[in-house]
DNA sequence: ACTTTAATGTACGATTAATGTTCTATTTGG
DNA sequence: CCAAATAGAACATTAATCGTACATTAAAGT
């Protein structure tokens, strides 16, 4: 990817935009790095733009305008993983790798994910076939959290129950079974649901 | 994209009208930034103008007037605003005028807007009490729709249903009736929801 | 209401300074 | 050896500057 020079002049072009906000010149660089000429600058910079970590924001000759592209992943800090799609009864279904959907800030999170939700098992909560849960990815929940858990292999999204020191999954519709964990199921949570989008 | 001398003459005004309320001459930006000659902070006032990042308020020739046109919407045309509270049987309750709410992109929109839910009118639809519906504001709507509509004075949240010639507009709720709507009656679609969220 | 005066913004042209670009040649490190 | 890195000088373009004369507005007198 990048060479030793590159993400010395990338880091330094980096700091000064966000210490002053103004780009730095060419022969700025060149002082601050110790070059003794124009070139070493031009060069370095047209490799970093050629790889697309640098634009200038005024095009050709444009002058203290150089601009830092952020890293892909910075790109959009409410995008999250749209990690697949999930219905009663099936592991999850993971989908292309790198996909993402948008979120609200307040629906974004570092350890969040999002799951199409397959079927209706839950629609006594409000949660239809072909809506986007929102999933904080966490490993123990409450009594009546709604969780996305893995049960002998099988993903499902049920609300946990907690009662007498017995745990159940229990959906919202009354055409699905309620679902109790014993000691010899492999029972796992692998997130809560923190919040429902829907489009019609 | 600014240069650093136009950064410079833009601070010196802003600063000016934060402290004193009245914009510097360009006299006093000349003596201020060490200029020797009126022209230069023409030039660089001229360049701002022109980059809408000021604007004179009493337009050609006026004096003192100079005003900064504050940043464009930096916060992302992914907010909305949230109009306010939506219940059956009710005026839509407007909240403080200037409130909004981010949404995906996918639900962004120059006509749209959002309301908070109150009720449980939609409940078979998987429209809860304290759900957040994003409408988009027209003025027309198909059969089957959920739509934002005013009638007689109330606005609800309903589905739109045209048969045989009559409308009327139906809840997703037993519990509440089915409103048809007859010639007599002051009937306005204000918008067709096109997504909802939730938050746990 | 009118004139006068001071304060202030505008116009045009020319010049200087700052900065990015190009070219060729040379050095360096694995 | 080869690719990356560097150097040096000349060149091109944009940003910034200056000086002066003029036009307009706001305030002060009368």
């Amino acid at each position: 990817m990048l060479t030793v020079r590159q993400k010395q002049v990338l880091g330094f072009i980096r700091g000064r935009l966000e210490q002053s906000g103004i780009s730095p010149s060419y022969r700025e660089i060149m002082a601050a790095l110790g070059f003794k000429s124009l070139s070493t600058v031009t060069h370095h910079v047209r490799s970093l733009m050629r790889g697309g970590y640098l634009v200038n924001a005024k095009g050709y000759h444009g002058k203290r305008a150089l601009q830092v592209v952020p890293p892909v992943s910075e790109t959009s800090a409410v995008e999250i993983p749209l990690a697949g799609l999930i219905a009663a009864g099936r592991p999850i279904e993971s989908l292309e790798t790198s996909e993402t959907i948008a979120v609200p800030p307040t629906l974004a999170g570092p350890d969040n994910y999002a799951l199409k939700v397959q079927g209706d098992s839950m629609i006594g909560d409000g949660v239809l076939d072909g809506d986007v849960v929102i999933v904080r990815r966490v490993d123990t929940a409450r009594h009546r959290e709604m969780v996305v858990a893995l049960i002998n292999g099988e993903a499902t999204l049920k609300r946990l129950a907690r009662e007498n020191g017995r745990t159940s999954l229990r959906p919202a519709n009354p055409d699905y079974p309620i679902i109790d964990i014993g000691p010899e199921d492999d029972f796992r949570i692998q997130g809560v649901a923190i919040g429902v989008i829907r489009r019609y």
